[in-house]
DNA sequence: AGTATGAATGAACGAACATTCATTAATGGA
DNA sequence: TCCATTAATGAATGTTCGTTCATTCATACT
């Protein structure tokens, strides 16, 4: 979006004002840039010309405040699992939230919402996912995630169970489950989506709820 | 370890032997050879060195018998998804196959069978996941691979729900459940393989069947 | 045995990559 | 107002990538 006010000129070398910002704000801007491209372009496809250029920003300046690229990616991943994380434990904190069928609701809602199951940060998650194999640090980062969201959706769980007088119900393979199905959910909407769409998502997996917990889901 | 009867020398250019093959098995070997590659080192760091040299063959070979890169890749994908098909049609044709309990039996033990779960072939898929958001071409193969799968599932579960005479079952959300389950468990073996196991995965697997289908899984 | 065929090789090449760093300019304190 | 500090820039660098193709040689046919 070139600013108005500038003198009239076929082809100026365009000089760009140089802006000063903190650490952290470029940080941020360099992250959000990072997963639009990664979002677009895939992860093999995603360079520091073309990151930075997203970011509206010199070349080098990413390598100035990550060091390097594999910094960047390790930071970006960070930063898409720590959004994750705290939006989910804001649900699953109950504050505000009168009763567990509530809650289970929520949980669904918050999983498929607009935030959470946009195409640019479910193709960052699966971008990953496939380098994980072959790199320590994304599965350390990916599992930890993982482990903390189904420590507490096996807490939640747990309570429903007792709440309910459910018997023969396993909290954790239940949680196990339900995250496993929200995964391969997710995973539909992105590769899928003329097949999958976001209303039969949240069908499919409120009938899981259903299914493990009559009396909370309707 | 040097081999006798050579002429003693400290580094010998160690001439390779030339060997002629087919073009379908010379096609096959790199796929092969790619599968490991991505596997081990992932998709953005396959290259044609690492994947040419891991087939024991030389660097041209891989352009000379699939013109480019990524002709290769999309050759590999085809064949990792063509195999996995296959493998389903094979369990589900329920020839020799005596009743629908023993079919869906065998559907799980298929889909969490040594040769589906190994850590090549799901690497292989997460892969190309990850991927997929930006190149239409991966979307399309996995995508009707999934509608594939899916058909037949829905058809296998509508069969069991006559039989069951189950009411108040749609075939085809539990298909798409219980296929994104299954994809969960896969991506949570892959990412996260300390925290679930092929035996806990079955038994989660079964579960979902069991809520669903009680008299069909014991 | 001699020869024609084309599969296989790997050195070479240009393009694209991450990274570096001398230079530039915005900022805040003197 | 001037200067010291330091964020920001982007041309330059060395490396690595995919691809090409002249050459080599295994094979099958005459």
């Amino acid at each position: 979006m070139p600013t108005a006010s500038q003198p009239a000129s076929d082809l100026p070398p365009e000089k760009k004002r140089r802006e000063i910002r903190s650490r952290s704000e470029r940080r941020q801007q360099l992250i959000d840039a990072t997963i639009r491209c990664i979002a677009q372009h895939g992860l093999s496809a995603t360079t520091m010309q073309l990151v930075t250029r997203e970011a509206g920003l010199s070349l080098g300046i990413a390598n100035l405040h990550f060091q390097s690229k594999e910094n960047l990616l390790t930071e970006t991943l960070r930063h898409v699992t720590r959004e994750y994380n705290e939006g989910l434990l804001g649900i699953l904190s109950n504050e505000g939230c009168p009763t567990l069928a509530a809650t289970l609701a929520q949980l669904i809602d918050f999983q498929l919402s607009r935030g959470v199951t946009q195409r640019q940060k479910m193709a960052v998650w699966f971008a990953y996912y496939g380098e994980a194999g072959a790199r320590p640090v994304y599965q350390r980062i990916c599992s930890s995630s993982d482990r903390l969201a189904e420590k507490r959706i096996e807490t939640l769980f747990a309570d429903v169970i007792v709440e309910g007088g459910y018997s023969g119900r396993n909290a954790r393979d239940l949680a196990t489950g339900y995250l496993a199905l929200m995964d391969g959910l997710w995973r539909g909407l992105l590769v899928a989506p003329r097949d999958l769409n976001k209303t039969r998502a949240k069908t499919v997996a409120k009938a899981y709820l259903q299914q493990a917990f009559p009396k909370h889901v309707t």
